[in-house]
DNA sequence: ATGACTCGTCTAAGCGCTTACACTAAGGTT
DNA sequence: AACCTTAGTGTAAGCGCTTAGACGAGTCAT
């Protein structure tokens, strides 16, 4: 019992802190050099079961001279657990910062989120970037990625959900900023639709808009769909209300700075807001009517959606509604844990409140601007889930 | 051999999908519909040696029906290699968007760029953040980390350099943006020297700017260090060149509007211009100096360095040298997949080159702003590691 | 035929952990 | 004195893959 426990064939040598030379040191190498068996070792290693003090201080010794460090893959195979959740999200290429660019640090930011939320239990994230573009291989790389995490957390868009259903059979999943309307995997979104009623509402009401103009957003993107479902129930349940006109953009700067010039050709009086889809298409429609000579807010008011930073640094500050990034982030991932220590749970919808961001670009006083908590609205007509955490 | 194959020991059932009721199919699974050999799949998995074409369409079905994956753990123990590397940078923690938080994009950006060095690849990246402040248990986070990867990317002044080395002992490890005389470890690094100096070359002839105040960056800093160093050295080779004064900054705006607010009080004339030691620090300076109605350039200049994005927003807009974010991550992945691939190569620095950016702030035309590369120089005195890339 | 090869496949030994179970010695109970 | 606990430790069977080596069956030149 003393000297010569099991060395399985590893090859023994000196006593020096690294045994067998230059390989990395095992749990084997712990126990022989520590004269205990590896169930021993493993034992200290998490402060498990009773091991006598001596034993355990003599093992923590061997440990710290050997700079031993147990190996992950091993662990997870034998726990059945790798303690890893996979990202995936959208591919940063440009090698420079620009407004569009910009927009894409809502994953980043959701990614710090998800990390964080990670980090106090100890579990470690893997990340994965699909370029949106070139379809291909993604399919196996996110096949490949499945087999390396315990969950997967889907950034809205990356992958059809036809997919999704098929690699939830796999590993749980949790889509990020998806459409409140899928029904096989978990959702963590934004409230869309109560962010643009609010900030609609605020339009009409306190600015006395009436006569708004919509920048919509592709018709693939669900976020787009609600947000305009909420501009259009504001405004039919507003006495006067009228959406004068309307047009689809691609969500980028340029898409709206097109829509601004194709508004200010075709229309033959201003509207009194344009009501974007996102932001970036806001400032497109800013960068257009200064060019024009419009003034903003004074001749029209325009607001956006996301609250991306150079929103805030726009001239003029731009009104918009501000999504919970990092919550999203933070709240996949709880979701995620969730699941993994329930693996019965039933895929849910779970909806982060937005928040009104006014600065001036609506009308508002520049030097007061506030940011303020939007109420939960229903949404008129149906097509939402039927159950789930949304209620 | 028709319908025997080792089943070792797992309770068989039906031949549905899901053989083993629940579990995810394994290997083993493949292999007894298949009616070969676990050699044989996973033969035909990895497209290696001969194997019968109706064998190897035989084991794709089974494959394809199942939704077989591999497991990662398994693999990664078998193969002794995970194809994993781990990246270590600042955690960031704010919720809300501010030209603070902005310069943490400065990592987002790194991680972008080894991200996609990576998926070239097919090697996946684990993240940890680490809280800068509070100590404490880091080590132990990236002890374990280490035994999850099977090699470390860290950022600059997240571990002090004598961990470093101790952690270099068990993974192999390439330091972002770190300094460039560290020796145990690999570091890759923008060559902040002669950045700095083509930038403050360009201030004295360019625009005959020769009396400069300084504002610098924290002692523990490397990277100011070298910016520091180039500035001096260059105003000594210029006729009339002098330092009129300097501070010392932390690296924030608010350090910034300090040093501009002290030196608006110390100093009777003000300097030419103010070299910062980095764009925070200088879009502090030019909001002290906005506000006390000093006009930039006409009554001085300002310069930062980073090239971080509300840089290009403020007024006028920020003249600094752009380091290479991106590409700094990039060429630290593909170091590390050198040393993995080459174990026995010794540790080098490699330096990249910084580009100049010039906007308004110096003094150059708004309309015309430029990017310029930057022409390495040597440095004047020693310090330098002796060998390696940078040779 | 016979040996020498080649192909295609299988057997089984790891990889470095975790953990159910078995075991021993010491102390406690009746 | 016989039996039961309990604390402390060891044994060994996995976890799901990879791969060196063995093997049987053709092929082919001798």
């Amino acid at each position: 019992m003393a000297t010569s426990p099991g060395a399985r064939g590893h090859g023994v040598s000196g006593v020096g802190p690294r045994t067998r030379e230059g390989k990395t040191p095992t749990l084997y190498d712990v126990a022989r050099l520590a004269g205990v068996s590896t169930a021993t070792v493993s034992r200290v290693l998490h402060g498990h079961d009773r091991v006598s003090e001596a034993t355990r201080e003599r093992v923590r010794e061997v440990i710290d001279e050997l700079g031993y460090v147990p190996d992950g893959a091993a662990q997870s195979l034998s726990r059945r657990r790798k303690e890893v959740i996979g990202l995936v999200t959208v591919a940063r290429e440009t090698k420079q910062y620009d407004v569009e660019s910009m927009s894409l640090l809502f994953w980043d930011e959701v990614l710090h989120g998800v990390e964080a939320r990670l980090r106090d239990h100890g579990w470690s994230l893997l990340i994965t970037f699909l370029p949106t573009e070139g379809g291909g291989d993604h399919l196996e790389r996110l096949a490949s990625l499945s087999g390396k995490v315990d969950g997967l957390l889907i950034g809205e868009g990356m992958i059809p959900s036809a997919r999704l259903a098929r690699l939830a059979e796999r590993v749980p999943i949790v889509v990020i900023a998806g459409a409140p309307d899928e029904r096989a995997v978990d959702v963590v979104v934004a409230d869309n639709y109560s962010g643009t009623a609010a900030l609609v509402t605020h339009l009409v009401v306190e600015h006395g808009l009436r006569r708004l103009y919509h920048v919509d957003g592709p018709e693939s993107a669900p976020d787009a769909r609600e947000r305009r479902r909420a501009l259009e129930a504001v405004l039919a349940s507003t006495p006067g209300g009228t959406l004068v006109g309307s047009r689809r953009g691609t969500f980028s700067v340029q898409s709206g700075e097109e829509a601004a010039q194709e508004l200010l050709r075709d229309v033959d009086r201003l509207p009194d807001a344009v009501v974007c889809a996102n932001d970036q298409m806001a400032i497109g429609v800013l960068q257009a009517f200064a060019r024009a000579g419009v003034r903003v807010p004074a001749d029209v008011a325009v607001v956006g959606f996301d609250d991306i930073y150079p929103g805030g640094l726009s001239d003029p500050p731009l009104t918009t509604v501000h999504q919970p990034m990092r919550l999203l982030g933070e709240r996949a991932c709880a979701r995620m844990l969730e699941h993994l220590a329930h693996p019965d749970l039933r895929p849910a919808l779970e909806m982060l409140p937005a928040e009104l961001v006014l600065r001036s670009s609506c009308g508002c006083d520049p030097d007061a601007a506030t940011r303020r908590p939007v109420p939960r609205v229903k949404a008129k007509r149906a097509g939402r889930r039927p159950s789930g955490v949304a209620g």
